[in-house]
DNA sequence: CATCAACCGGAGGCATTCACTCCGTTTTTA
DNA sequence: TAAAAACGGAGTGAATGCCTCCGGTTGATG
């Protein structure tokens, strides 16, 4: 799952090793959970080491960052490339959407790398460049087919998945699925046309909505005192 | 606009009335751009007066926010009432909806309160407490006239409102209209059915989205390096 | 089993941010 | 003109967060 040690460099000690994929894991769940302001502090923690060790194996929070999400990013890539293969190019546009979604609500720290992140940021420019086109080339099919508004444009998806995740990860606790039913209504308004709406997911009790909506929306200091 | 110094009290000196004057313009000039994160040495600055003063005035943060913005909430609650006299329902909706969007995306701070900000949290509540049901009501006549398809609730209408407000705030400056787009897409995914899509105001360009979207998920420590 | 490089932990260092206060000076009012 | 009211902005104290230092420990090696 993620890679060894450097190539060229004498093999970490045993101890160290191991060290380094708890702090992988760790990273991994903490990241997942919190996003990437979670502290490195706190990964040291849930990996159940000093912080020093983390500094030890990973020069900085940025590094262990990528470390971690290069693989998920590529992921994404190779997912556009699947869904540009659908035969049913509105089928594919769902799947990317739906997705990519579902990881980014599931780790709140992949999103805030595809949001731009500093500490990913020319990396997931990158990935995008290369997203982009096939993602676009998708969308144009599936509008010349018919299927999908001929006003759509490819950074459309991008704001919609934004907007979803958003209140997606923060819901995650108390609901998970939330933004299942955000997604149905969101592919409702990119069709051409429709007749009956697809039916929604269920939705939670309104407490547990709005209060994902305030933690989806915690910029520290507006909403923490 | 704002009301005048407290009733039982002895009238403020001349310079202390203009200066009060003078932080609450700049107040809402920069929480209204910025957010409630937004520092009260901000204001201070922006009113071209010390902090002190500010604090003269007010006795913290939260005291200076209510201030400002309770006459704003007043009159969400009295929209929310106009929405509910349309003899159209459908109507009656969309008018609610376009015009609380219009007022978060032209003002974070409003924005800030309204998802609940602890600066002025059980302020909003209250005014929840009202705006639900005239809301509810609302949109089961929409319902029960089949214009508005009939899974929606009425957290979903608080939910959209705070997704795109997100983007829309972040986006002000370079495509204030931005969130127009989203909020015609939006409405084309609540009605029951629909033959051609409504027409979307223009997309800006994707740099500028990808710009906005960066801006609006700002967490802190998150997106900062 | 002895040696020592590699590794470890976690207490700070350092820089930043932000709400709020203190106090010597200035302005208004009576 | 003098006292009361108000002023400004440097300063305080409390967080927060990235990262480093260093005295002690542990694992590879002969």
């Amino acid at each position: 799952m993620v890679r060894e040690t450097n190539d060229a460099e004498r093999p970490l000690r045993a101890d160290a090793a191991r060290n380094r994929t708890k702090i992988l894991e760790a990273a991994a769940q903490v990241f997942a959970q919190r996003g990437l302001e979670a502290t490195l502090d706190d990964v040291a923690e849930a990996a159940g080491v000093g912080v020093a060790t983390v500094y030890r194996r990973f020069p900085d929070k940025g590094a262990l960052v990528v470390a971690l999400f290069e693989d998920a990013v590529e992921e994404i890539a190779a997912l556009a490339r699947r869904a540009s293969d659908f035969e049913d190019s509105w089928a594919g546009l769902t799947f990317f959407i739906e997705e990519v979604l579902q990881r980014e609500c599931a780790n709140q720290g992949l999103r805030d790398v595809i949001v731009g992140s500093p500490y990913a940021r020319e990396r997931m420019a990158l990935a995008k460049q290369r997203i982009g086109p096939v993602l676009g080339e998708l969308i144009a099919r599936a509008q010349r087919e018919g299927l999908v508004r001929a006003d759509l444009v490819e950074s459309d998806v991008l704001v919609i998945e934004m907007m979803i995740s958003t209140l997606g990860g923060a819901a995650n606790k108390a609901a998970p699925d939330l933004w299942r039913r955000y997604l149905a209504l969101a592919l409702d308004a990119l069709v051409t046309r429709r007749d009956a709406p697809r039916s929604l997911p269920a939705a939670p009790s309104a407490e547990v909505v709005l209060e994902a909506l305030r933690a989806s929306t915690a910029r520290r200091g507006a909403l923490r005192a």
